[in-house]
DNA sequence: AAAAAATGCCCAGCCACACCGAGGAAAATT
DNA sequence: AATTTTCCTCGGTGTGGCTGGGCATTTTTT
């Protein structure tokens, strides 16, 4: 049973691996995510390297193995699932969720997942948007663009905020977007690349490029 | 925040307390409980009345706080609100559910219990027929009697089971008893307390005096 | 009251986990 | 080749939890 750090850290290296494929992971990226020191990390690094959750070549960054990479899915799903949980059952805001979630998260009974998942009825994306791993470690892909990438005249729906820390879908809620609505570009001003956007044919939007680079659309 | 230990050590001494409220809890009944040396324990304690979770005088045996109390109460509150909803919701047997609950009860979010607890429909009793603590601690005194202690010709409802290891409760599904059903004393043996039962006024059980003083009727 | 038995404390030590600062080694950049 | 950046190593800290063996205390027996 790795420990709850473990599985943070496992969890972590996953998505630092995920967001940019090319490059390798780092010490210090790791440190930075996780709030703590590069020493730390190296030493964390060399215990999961020990019990062959990854493959750490010094100097060289890290790689997950297939078992690390099963527990850091694992511990992604479960994460996602909770979330589902907490927000279509238990009444939660998608901003209020992650915290719990990083702590039910590790709570160690496969049963209970099993269970949960059809209680919710096999949800493949969490309330973020993100999507919920399968049991056999399958993500789907989710199909979204960036809406900072859309030109003028596209149409899509909110799908998934790239950003998820409290300040942010706060923000969101009182600008009036939330996951869902349908969105068409009016406009992108040229000079700073922000957008004016349609809600829900209803209301007109204006959004800075910032904003645009942290959300997804379908 | 206390650690997993640190509340489980706390809920076993409430629930020894409880148990017989006479005697002190003494190091020893406590190390039995969680099958640890009583020398671990002796530790342990040092610890809470450090932390003034107890009162702890040296071979007098030991005194929750009422802040330890409090914390006690809590973690079998969540503990047993977990458990309703494992077994109402997601359809485990309550066989099944103690170890996960085990797990949960260390969940550290009032507003998770909240909600929990609302979405369970404020339930006061667990899937053992053991009271769930109020928020404030206040904890309903289930009025159950001993099975054993009825007379020939006594009615009752299966309303609790105190041995809850994973064998009892299987053991009870085997000869057909489970909570709620109808029960008269047909005969008490009395040379070995043996009890001869009508159950739903359908079938007839026999079962021992042991097993009798295991399970509590309304 | 004394002796014997049971109970429980204390000590010293062990191990796992997680963290950190400082200094020097390696790699990347110029 | 020199400089800057990255990051590994080392030694060390603190916490949490557990343990065996010896001794102190309490309880029971006689
Ligand atoms: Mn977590
Ligand atoms: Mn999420
Ligand atoms: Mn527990
Ligand atoms: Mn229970």
């Amino acid at each position: 049973m790795p420990s709850h750090t473990e599985e943070n850290y496992l969890k972590t290296i996953y998505k630092l691996a995920e967001a940019e494929p090319g490059q390798d992971v780092s010490t210090n990226r790791i440190a930075a995510a996780l709030t703590t020191r590069a020493a730390s990390v190296t030493d964390m690094l060399r215990r999961l390297a020990e019990k062959e959750l990854l493959r750490y070549e010094k100097y060289r960054g890290v790689q997950l193995t297939p078992e690390g990479r099963r527990l850091a899915l694992l511990t992604v799903r479960k994460h996602r699932l909770w979330e589902v949980f907490l927000v279509q059952q238990l009444g939660f805001n998608w901003d209020e969720v992650h915290e719990v979630a990083e702590e039910l998260e590790h709570v160690q009974s496969p049963l209970l997942m099993q269970r949960l998942d059809e209680f919710l009825d096999f949800p493949t994306f969490d309330p973020h948007g993100d999507p919920i791993p399968a049991e056999d470690g399958a993500v789907r892909r989710p199909t979204h663009r960036l809406l900072a990438d859309l030109e003028v005249g596209d149409r899509g729906t909110l799908a998934a905020v790239k950003d998820t820390s409290a300040p942010f879908p706060q923000y969101l809620d009182k600008v009036g977007l939330a996951l869902g609505v349908q969105l068409k570009v009016l406009d992108k001003v040229s000079f700073d690349n922000s957008l004016e956007l349609r809600v829900n044919r209803e209301r007109t939007v204006l959004i800075s490029a910032e904003v645009g680079r942290n959300l997804f659309v379908t």
